[in-house]
DNA sequence: GCCGAATGCCCAA
DNA sequence: TGGGCCTTCGGCG
């Protein structure tokens, strides 16, 4: 479930229940006993979220760096936390809290210089506290790349994922395939807006729900828990929640996107 | 039981 | 562009 929100959700939920404190570092599964070694017994001091990207720093002790890649995830554990699962890769236990770390790509120690070198590379977050779209924008008004390929490329703007990047074209009608120079200032700015708020807005839900309340079938008190078929206007579903229109599904930079083509016209349908 | 897919990304060719 | 890496889960025999 890794885009943005949940990147920046881990960093404020570590913050505030693992910085402060001794951390037992441990590497069950093994595979980084070495950098648990190094890490062990040492105080955290404070978690960050860049795009989708996390970097702990601690006291008297290299930086660790976190990319779940796709299918890598944090799991909280009760108090006292269980024994660890044979897939565990790193381990933080704390006083007040104990999280496992299960199958990232990334888990590394890095100095200064090499979060540097990541930071470079990587577009403005979407999630920073000062969002500045200017950098996205001047990458982006002169290419030809179609859209749907330019918001998954986190050195053009950062914490877009599969998800986020198909219902945000659909809700500024924008097709996935039009490409990024075609774009005008205020189609970027309202396309930059929309995610920026359904990022916030994941970041709070802890989960992906772009659909309006007024535009989901199950309205009410509100007390009713979102379903799937009532969290996304195109990912995933079968037709246009809004005309009916069957929803195209179709590889773009290697990964499924959702479309509308009657709410999102092709480029050149003029 | 096996295979593919999943909210990601890197690398080789 | 395609395959590899990480893990879990659901669908299919």
């Amino acid at each position: 479930m890794p885009e943005g929100h949940t990147i920046h959700r881990l960093a404020l939920d570590h913050q505030q229940e693992l910085a402060g404190d001794v951390l037992a570092v441990s590497s069950p599964q093994g595979r980084h006993a070495r950098l648990a070694a190094v890490l062990d017994g040492h105080v955290l001091e404070s978690v960050e979220a860049h795009g989708k990207h996390l970097f702990y720093d601690w006291l008297d002790a290299p930086g660790l760096h976190i990319h779940l890649g796709l299918v890598g995830r944090f799991r909280q554990n009760p108090s006292p936390p269980p024994a660890p699962s044979s897939t565990v890769q790193l381990r933080l236990a704390g006083p007040r809290a104990t999280v496992d770390l299960i199958g990232a790509t990334t888990c590394e120690l890095i100095d200064q210089s090499g979060r540097e070198l990541i930071l470079g590379r990587l577009g403005p977050d979407l999630l920073a506290a000062e969002d500045n779209p200017e950098p996205a924008w001047t990458r982006l008004s002169g290419r030809s790349v179609p859209m749907a390929a330019a918001l998954l490329d986190q050195r053009n703007l950062s914490g877009v994922g599969n998800v986020y990047r198909s219902e945000a074209l659909f809700l500024n009608g924008i097709h996935p395939e039009r490409p990024a120079s075609s774009l005008s200032r205020d189609e970027f700015d309202r396309l930059w807006g929309t995610l920026r708020t359904m990022l916030r807005q994941g970041v709070e839900d802890r989960r992906i729900v772009t659909v309006h309340p007024s535009e989901r079938a199950s309205v009410g008190d509100g007390v009713v828990e979102v379903g799937p078929e009532d969290s996304f206007y195109v990912y995933k579903q079968q037709h246009c929640r809004r005309c009916g229109t069957p929803i195209r599904v179709w590889p773009v930079a290697g990964r499924r996107v959702y479309a509308c083509e009657h709410c999102q016209p092709p480029p050149g349908s003029a």
